[in-house]
DNA sequence: TTTATTTACGCAATCGTTCCCGATAATGAT
DNA sequence: ATCATTATCGGGAACGATTGCGTAAATAAA
């Protein structure tokens, strides 16, 4: 069964004009008479013409669809993400295709793959937390893909590249961790050579020294699958537990990581925040209804995606050959909830 | 900037061929010479060519890609049902475009709109919380789009259909709330025009009356946005707590309205279980983290993307027209938390 | 040797649209 | 009345790929 559309030939055969002239008199051309444009354009109005969208594409050599790529879309962060960037492509015009890399490189190669074949115009992606060869994305750059980074940004490529400044969030989150008493805290991160786990340690670290706390780097557990998979926390949370100088708070660095972390924490009968501090990145708009109510950094992640699209936006319909690329970095925002400030300290800190 | 492809022109002018032998070689036609194949395929290989898959959409008169509108994606059950939709959509070579209505049916119509101008050869949707006229969706079925409809059925629309048995979810939730002691049950749905929310309150009303409750009508509260504004929820919680026969215990029918419900009563400063107990169609993966843990109604969200993509296929490649659909109805699971149970009966009901 | 049959390829139409050229007729200028 | 100009429209190629049909050369059958 199809779905017959309804064809410039046809109106062209019905009204005895060619299709030339219908194709001009829709597009309002001066070489066309008033009359002429009237019938053609009421005819097509009549029968409900719409152009065809996969010939306009064939012809003018794009798309008009966009690739985007990120860890899963059942992430408060990415699907907000992908809210700001599909508000923005869909008011130019533009559609979204958007596929999951569930933290894998393969999978993320295979979608790559997947959407160059399907003939997009750009692609804006946040890599995976495996992903440390980014030989293919290079690759497409270097053949004219035109290429926004968001999130997880790689340093390599020169293009447009949207993120957050992780390392004042860390440094801020890190920061309040100290002022509410905790002193040995350790750090649950990604992948190392994830651009966002580097800023976020850094910020991290520089939290800690400039308060003249030592970072026990044994206290930074890296979590190769982002999260992905819960066994990865639960023996980075456990190893803490276990650990000589057992950590007061933890600082989780993404958002999968730091629901994963309460998830183990509760999982082994750790009051939070009595026993152990909590505050991680987090997008999620439960947070606050959670046990205990989660402190977290939370990311402009709606804005982000607008920003990101509108670069992406620009660089594809660039005449010429772009080589003036930004960074946008945004703020993020640090909320106060229950996770972080053990009961005996409370009053004491709101005070 | 653009990404200039290789075509099968580049390969025949290069090779000194003809495009239709260079086609059929690279098809594997009888008619073509093996060494003639070794060649072509071995440049085709070396040179990285790939079909344009726009002149291919072109010729066949199909753009191998299906449309799909939910509410909003940043909600657990649309995206694991995306998650679904994406796994045989991508194996069967479609790709999917994803479009929210947000729950209105302004921003439907627009999408429903947008997406057959972008020529879609089917279509997935879960209609708005808002829609009670069908005429577009009718008409373009009538012109042979292919439909399949999931979550939120249209009765009046004759093609396949995925849904849950959600009279079974709902009179089992229901019943469990009873025997957990309640018997002044309130309930907060979604617009009554939609499907789930019939079948939902029919469960509910036919558990009330086999355990010898009369079903106070006024109990009963629609929320036409399905909770996507906050206030709504709000308002409807606030009338069940301030009405004569103040309820003891809410059966929230969908994601947004449960964890809407939650969001309010602990604004109000009710507790829940003990004050008013909270049952709640959900998918979130969060629900045992809150507090208190929530009991929820939980859908095969998966595998309801899965059944009705696979169905969706069926319809599109499809030779003859088909007449004969099929209701898939999956079952639900009532995964009983902290939310329902009061503390006093606690130790009865576990017993 | 002549005719019939394969083998292996090219030509051209097609999908829906745009756009460069022409071409015709009507108008204006001389 | 003749030529130049404008207004209005049609023909046909192009975008990239497929495919029915035609055809040359090579082989097999007579």
């Amino acid at each position: 069964m199809k779905f017959e559309a309804v064809t410039i030939k046809d109106i062209a055969k019905t009204l005895g004009l060619s299709t030339s002239t219908v194709s001009r008199a829709l597009r309002d051309s001066y070489e066309i008479s008033p009359e002429t444009k009237k019938t053609v354009l009421e005819y097509a109005q009549k029968i409900n013409y719409h152009p065809n969208p996969i010939a306009l594409s064939l012809k003018e050599r794009r798309s008009r669809s966009i690739g985007v790529i990120v860890a899963e879309i059942a992430n408060s962060f990415f699907s907000q993400a992908i809210n700001g960037i599909e508000s923005i492509a869909y008011n130019n015009g533009y559609n979204v295709i958007i596929a999951q890399s569930r933290e894998s490189v393969d999978r993320e190669i295979i979608n790559l793959n997947y959407l160059t074949s399907r003939s997009i115009d750009g692609l804006i992606i946040s890599v995976s937390t495996e992903t440390k060869d980014f030989a293919l994305l290079k690759e497409l750059h270097e053949r004219g893909m035109p290429i926004v980074f968001f999130d997880r940004i790689v340093d390599e490529i020169q293009t447009h590249k949207v993120t957050v400044d992780s390392y004042k969030g860390a440094y801020d989150a890190t920061t309040h961790l100290i002022r509410s008493g905790h002193t040995n805290i350790a750090a649950v991160a990604n992948s190392a050579f994830l651009s966002i786990t580097k800023e976020r340690l850094g910020g991290y670290r520089a939290a800690m020294n400039d308060n003249g706390i030592t970072v026990n780097e044994s206290l930074i557990k890296y979590c190769h699958h982002g999260g992905m998979i819960l066994a990865e926390v639960e023996e980075a949370v456990s190893q803490l537990l276990e650990s000589p100088q057992k950590p007061d708070a933890i600082l989780a660095i993404s958002d999968k990581l730091t629901t994963g972390c309460l998830r183990t924490l509760k999982k082994k009968g750790i009051n939070v925040p009595n026993e152990m501090g909590l505050v991680g990145f987090s997008n999620t708009d439960l947070t606050e209804l959670l046990d205990p109510p989660l402190t977290v950094i939370k990311q402009p992640a709606f804005e982000m995606g607008e920003v990101a699209t509108t670069l992406l936006l620009q660089l594809i319909e660039s005449k010429r050959p772009v080589t003036d690329f930004e960074t946008k970095t945004l703020a993020t925002e640090l909320i106060v909830r229950g996770s972080s400030v053990a009961s005996k300290t409370k009053s004491k800190i709101l005070a």
